[in-house]
RNA sequence: GCCUCCGUAGCUCAACUGGAUAGAGCACUGGUCUUCGGAACCAGGGGUUAGGGGUUCGAAUCCCUUCGGGGGUACCA
């Protein structure tokens, strides 16, 4: 049910006279953005009249003429500039209610299309353990592959794995000088963490030693043409021969080198911390001590695996199951999982073909030693083989994107990938024509930061990046602590058990950290903050959990009463519009939004925006607290009355949980 | 320097891609109800959409400009 869509055929019908664009200008339907004006508009007389040269408002009465919308609308009414509003009747949502209850899908259509979609996402490197940074393509990239996939598209999951970088050189190093194998063994993953931090420690170690006199020099530089820029400005704002423009000039001049400056000091702030940080812990100082040029080693250990070193392809096939654990740890735990998950080093054999190819149809330039295709409209090259020989994340992209053609045939191809390499993207899906891979829809599906409560990029006390699986934790017991706190439990009947407090916590703590990143527009920042994620109020995974846990209980306390099972079955059975009557503006209010439910998919489908259907469940629970606030459900004298809202409650039930299942989100019965 | 994104209520965020009086949630003030699950529901105050100019029937949204902030920018991914 897209009643958008039924509402643009009628009006296409209508303008077809007028215009032979009846079809684009019928697509200007929109909810009202006012419920006085009713629960649709038409915008198409504004632009449409001015087309033809005459009063938009003449244009709508035209259109209004020529409609028949009788099954579907009270009489529309043209307001202001020419809105054309409608307002849906009520035998027209007396039927599809029906139709809801009666359809597996609750009417949502499943197009027959050829779309093929593939989608590469998460993508984390698995020699480190995962952090905040990698939720939002997890997760946002899982929404979209349910989502296309119920609308009908054929889609294939695919996670690009970093598993053949510089980090598995980290590992090798760590393992052969600090690893113990029995260790190892006995517990893999957090052994193999802790060897990667060490060893990473030591290697930022290193580098800040030998930036730090650089970076200062290049302070004391700065802070000179600080003085000379500030000196210039001062003596340009007394001349009073120079113009304003001048004037203006120098300062902007003066406040680029403070800020330049202030991010060098950053720079050095930073940089004296990491050293610091191994200087004043005896252990490692010494560690660092004997493990001198450690950062040349493991690149030296990386460039030996990729070259077919025997032992250290034997480290890496005996290490990598190892780390695909932790990580398929927190992916069992999100409930997320891929088609495939071909990672970096399965492309490896590839890579010299790409530059080869590349070669062959005369894109490449050497450029200072290294292979580079300098891309129209782009001032720095794509280097796709280094001076030393090795290959980069562009030539990887470039024979993945080659392989998926080859083996998954697809129409269109999403990059659910931050912002940041917004760049890199363009330039790479610039080279896709010349390289001979057309007809694939290219789309970097690209998402803002995740920031801290002070607006930075989330970091420890230490700096490091805090840990995916702690704040998991973090969030479970907090939701632990909201929804099963101790005066609520008391309530329950019949009591509930710790055993399901704690797999409540997990659905409630796990949904929220997935809904806060869902909700929030893709493209823009955002500041995490599990205590508002839990809360039970606001545009919360909680919230519209908790609503339908209220549906579950109502549903639950019917069928006792009836006597039998209340389910879409038995309902169904005496389905028929006729046996039902919507009366209350509350029940009205309700039924709109439910019929709403597929229009607010197809939207975000469209624009890959998770959060306009998360806008739509939370507007829907809502609409469902208004209506348990103001209808009662059970104990109606009424059958009509008592089979409208009964079958109102299942179906907000029914949508809620199937609208969340889309996000990649729990529920339980009751909470 | 160049490119790019952003600036919306005290705070956190929306605004269906140019539509009517810019909406929610926190917080604040007041109210409802002997709870079909009250951590509920209702009402109220709070805005020059950073500033200025332009485009048009109509701008938070598009263009220009000023101010402020983030990100990217040749061998990391």
């Amino acid at each position: 049910m897209h009643i958008p869509q039924l509402l643009a055929d009628r009006f296409a019908i209508a303008m077809e006279p007028l215009t032979d664009d009846a079809k684009r200008y019928a697509e200007m339907i929109r909810p009202s953005s006012n419920p006085q004006f009713g629960d649709y508009q038409c915008n198409a007389a504004m632009s449409l009249g001015k087309h033809l040269g005459q009063s938009p408002q003449q244009t709508a009465a035209t259109i209004v003429e020529a409609l028949d919308v009788t099954d579907l609308c009270d009489p529309p009414t043209i307001a202001g500039p020419g809105f054309i509003n409608l307002r849906l009747n009520d035998e027209f949502l007396r039927r599809s209610l029906v139709q809801m209850l009666l359809d597996d899908r609750v009417t949502v259509g499943h197009s027959a299309s050829t779309r093929r979609v593939l989608i590469d996402f998460s993508s984390p490197n698995v020699a480190k353990p995962m952090h905040v940074g990698h939720i939002r393509s997890t997760v946002i990239g899982d929404c979209l592959a349910r989502l296309l996939r119920f609308l009908g598209a054929d889609v294939t999951t695919d996670n690009h794995l970093g598993d053949w970088g510089t980090q598995f050189g980290i590992i090798i190093y760590g393992y052969k000088h600090f690893g113990d194998p029995a260790i190892v063994a006995a517990d893999p993953v957090p052994a193999l963490a802790q060897l990667y931090r060490l060893t990473n420690q030591l290697i930022e170690y290193e580098q800040a030693k030998s930036r730090l006199p650089e970076l200062k020099a290049k302070e004391e530089q700065t802070d000179a043409l600080l003085q000379e820029a500030q000196a210039t400005a001062d003596a340009a704002e007394q001349d009073a021969e120079r113009s304003n423009k001048e004037k203006k000039k120098a300062r902007k001049a003066t406040a680029s080198v403070q800020s330049r400056l202030k991010s060098i000091r950053s720079d050095i702030e930073s940089t004296q911390q990491k050293i610091s940080a191994v200087q004043e812990d005896d252990a490692l100082a010494s560690k660092a001590e004997a493990h001198a040029g450690v950062s040349e080693t493991v690149l030296v250990e990386t460039a030996k695996l990729h070259a077919g070193d025997s032992e250290n392809l034997a480290l890496w096939q005996g290490l990598l199951p190892h780390c695909k654990d932790e990580i398929n740890r927190i992916y069992n735990r999100l409930d997320v999982h891929f088609d495939h998950v071909l990672g970096e080093s399965f492309y490896h054999d590839r890579l010299a073909g790409v530059v080869e190819e590349l070669d062959r149809r005369g894109l490449t330039t050497r450029s200072d030693g290294a292979v580079c295709v300098f891309v129209p409209g782009f001032d720095a090259p794509m280097i796709i083989q280094k001076r030393d020989g090795a290959y980069l994340y562009a030539t990887t992209d470039l024979a993945t994107l080659q392989y998926r053609q080859e083996v998954f045939d697809p129409t269109e191809i999403l990059y659910v990938v931050d912002s940041r390499q917004g760049e890199h993207f363009e330039k790479f899906f610039a080279m896709a024509e010349p390289l001979g891979i057309e007809n694939i829809h290219l789309v970097h599906v690209n998402f803002g930061t995740v920031l801290g409560a002070d607006g930075k990029p989330m970091k420890t006390r230490s700096g490091t990046l805090i840990g995916l699986e702690g704040l998991l934790d973090d969030a479970v017991a907090k939701a632990f602590d909201v929804v099963c706190d101790p005066d609520r439990v008391a309530r329950m009947d019949p009591p509930m058990s710790a055993a399901e407090q704690s797999a409540i916590a997990e659905v409630v703590g796990i949904g929220a950290i997935k809904y806060a990143d869902l909700s929030h527009e893709r493209t823009s920042d955002y500041k995490f903050d599990v205590d508002k994620m839990v809360a039970m109020e606001g545009n919360t995974a909680t919230y519209v959990q908790y609503s339908y846990a209220r549906t579950q209980s109502i549903l639950r306390k019917a069928s006792l009463r009836m006597g039998s099972e209340v389910s879409l079955d038995s309902l169904r059975d005496e389905a028929d519009a006729s046996g039902y009557a919507i009366q209350h503006v509350a029940e009205r209010s309700l039924t709109v939004m439910l019929l709403k439910f597929e229009e607010s998919l197809q939207i975000a489908g469209q624009h890959y925006t998770p959060n306009q259907l998360c806008d739509y469940l939370y507007e829907t629970a809502k609409a469902y607290s208004v209506f348990n606030e103001q209808c009662r459900v059970l104990d109606n004298d009424d059958p009509t009355v008592a089979r409208t809202r009964l079958t109102l409650v299942l179906l907000t039930g029914t949508i809620l949980k199937l609208g969340l299942d889309l996000l990649g989100i729990d529920v339980v019965e009751r909470m």
